[in-house]
DNA sequence: AGGGGTTAGGAAAGGGGCTTTATAAAGTCA
DNA sequence: TGACTTTATAAAGCCCCTTTCCTAACCCCT
């Protein structure tokens, strides 16, 4: 709420680093270009990164008479960031160096009976375990680890407040998990790990204004709002994939009948295709991954019941989206995780006619719909990029504000 | 987009003459309290205002040892603001002092066939200066004039993009009003004006995170978030109201089916009574007013017809309010403007049932829904209120900067 | 090889904001 | 009247960002 000076020096100091890890090398000019900040600036915040030895120099441009303009580069080894994404039936974690390239990939599968915190952290500290050691980096470079775990957390506190799939309330998942790993931790939930990933690396950067629909097992929409991720005040904003589309619809897991979540999630899109052909052979029961891949296959052979459930499930999702677009009126709509990859564009076209039948025209034709090009995991690469932001956030502060003086002969100093 | 530190001035500056609105008479003590800024900073923008004549001193509070609290107030008659709310049907004006009272109202019928901008633009130019001459005020102490008309607008350059109910297009409605009004001129839409409103003056004072659902003949959702109004990409974000609620649902005005104002603006609401009791005398074809009138004091009475319809309402308005809940997670849903102020707490309490069914238990924890406060049109209040807003902005710039030197010998001035 | 011309980048100055600290002002109470 | 308390203003300090000036570095041409 309250908004002080520093925020605009470390909302500066994301744009830019972000531009660098988007362009990279890149020199000066061209980030204050693209920042729309002055060249003082700029190279005041370069002087910062390269501090920091998150970027380094990588030599010149070539000079067309006049001053060589230095170019710099993200310095890929200077530290590593680790994502973790935890979902219901496995634990994925990814090692990235700091141009955010997967060094290292660890995942394991959780077993439907391991619903304990202790055993999910098991797993967790297993998998960090693992990447570091695979990628060989001295742990002192780890800058952090991001962890994305369903449901809704704090932040602050690091507390796991609810996970629906395992029943969990109130567990201090960061408490627990700093048993095993030494590294700052940041907690979120995947919903904001996908928004994060896509306004830092992917279709929603430089957009002050996006949503980030993420379709997977759940689905939900993460809110860019003023160049920032909308939390909400209890940090659970974005909850589109329980709202109601189908009064007295599908009942949902959450407990509600109708839920958007129930007809274009995974398992959503499953009971379309059942419904609307119960012995396809593209159906495999209690496997949601192998029957969305089948789905897309269908779709690109032009297996007619593969495309009439894609246009089903779009017509859906373009109703809901259209719900998003009328009230945001955002730049742009980005699809991603899982689903939306397997089924790519041809889901994309279906939607974006969907969504221009519901969505008023004005505040559609504002709004562009477009798949995600992160081509990893986005929760892995979220949950790093919260690392990321912790890192950078720390920089700000100059030393730490000391209640005792530090020199014995403070009272004669002056 | 770009944010700078003038930004946190004129926030500073809103938040502070917001608070001596609401509390007046009030201290800078109090203020600085209520605001979180420092003294000093309190005490300057108090100064800027006492310069600017909005507020004035107003003596002093007891002393229990030690200096006296000087108090100030809005100066009510430094300045006087108006508010314009175009419908379909009518024209209200009304006229504020500084503290926002009304000193006086006119109202012009618009009749269906005037659908040219000439002819309305004649009515406000009628009502505007019937209020002026009705308050006496002279016309230098006219701070500005807001206007709220329904659409689309563009608040930059002051045209009426697009009004469904005449079918305008890119109507130039500031430059057309700017012949017959010599005062400065912010236009924008209803839904904003009333979030605006409430945002100031209502119930979502305060907090920065807030949803104000219109329920008029219309509906629309304004978002605050951050403590200031969301505009989206092309001012059109919070038209919740054209959001599909039922899927091949009811035929809207604006083409589609089973939008949201189809079942809880005015029109819908008629027509829910319809189907439920095609003949009841509660029914006042063609008057949405009488209607609802008539459904309110059904309420007041016991009548289990309108009880039923009000029920029926509140469904899908619970549903619909639900979205909002799981989208924002705001801190309170305000709901306003006509049909809400009939309805009253009875519809409110409908409501808060509804969306907790519809909505996730957590956020919906952490969401107060409550009737706005604001007695009279909160269109017209928020539009008087653009007109506060753009003359707050305009203190910021000592001078305006000009191109061309003004000094003859600035060729030899240095 | 040695000057222009040109572009890059850093340092300094300037303007805006907010806060903390010091000082003046205005009371109460003994 | 003097001591103490509280308020309000003034001064100084720190954090931003930008503009301006100056030096560094390079090309090209003579």
């Amino acid at each position: 709420m309250k908004r002080t000076s520093r925020d605009i020096r470390t909302a500066n100091r994301y744009e830019v680093l972000r531009q660098i890890i988007a362009e990279s090398p890149t020199s000066r000019q061209e980030l204050a270009a693209a920042t729309g900040l002055s060249l003082a600036t700029v190279a005041t915040l370069v002087g910062e990164l390269l501090d920091l030895r998150m970027i380094t120099e990588v030599g010149f441009e070539e000079s067309a008479g006049g001053r060589p303009r230095g170019l710099v580069a993200v310095n890929a080894s200077g530290g590593a960031l680790i994502g973790v994404d935890i979902a219901e039936t496995y634990v994925h974690v990814e090692l990235f160096d700091l141009a955010l390239n997967v060094l290292a990939r660890a995942e394991e599968d959780v077993h439907p009976g391991e619903s304990l915190p202790e055993q999910v952290v098991g797993h967790v500290a297993a998998a960090v375990g693992s990447v570091v050691t695979q990628a060989g980096i001295e742990g002192a470079r780890v800058l952090g680890v991001g962890v994305s775990v369903p449901g809704q957390v704090d932040r602050a506190t690091g507390i796991s407040e609810y996970a629906p799939n395992w029943d969990w309330h109130d567990v201090p998942l960061v408490d627990l998990l700093s048993e095993y790993i030494a590294y700052p931790l940041y907690l979120d939930n995947p919903l904001r790990a996908v928004a994060v990933a896509e306004l830092w690396f992917g279709a929603a950067r430089g957009s002050g204004n996006a949503v980030v629909v993420t379709l997977g097992t759940g689905v939900g929409a993460g809110l860019v709002l003023g160049g920032a991720l909308h939390r909400g005040v209890s940090n659970s904003a974005g909850e589109w994939g329980h709202n109601t589309i189908v009064l007295d619809g599908r009942l949902c897991r959450c407990g509600n009948h109708g839920c958007v979540e129930t007809y274009v999630g995974a398992p959503g899109i499953m009971l379309n295709l059942r419904e609307l052909s119960p012995d396809s052979e593209l159906l495999h029961p209690g496997d949601q991954t192998a029957t969305v891949d089948a789905l897309a296959r269908g779709m690109r052979t032009g297996d007619p019941v593969a495309i009439e459930v894609v246009r089903h499930t779009a017509r859906y999702l373009g109703a809901s989206i259209a719900h998003l677009v009328n009230l945001f009126n955002p730049e742009v709509v980005v699809l991603s995780s899982w689903v939306a990859a397997a089924l790519g564009e041809p889901l994309v076209a279906e939607v974006r006619e969907a969504v221009a039948r519901h969505a008023l025209p004005r505040p559609m034709a504002a709004t562009e719909i477009v798949l995600s090009p992160i081509p990893t995991d986005p929760a892995c690469l979220g949950a790093a990029t919260f690392a990321l932001e912790g890192a950078l956030q720390s920089v700000g502060q100059r030393s730490v504000k000391r209640t005792t003086p530090a020199r014995p002969k403070a009272h004669n100093s002056r």
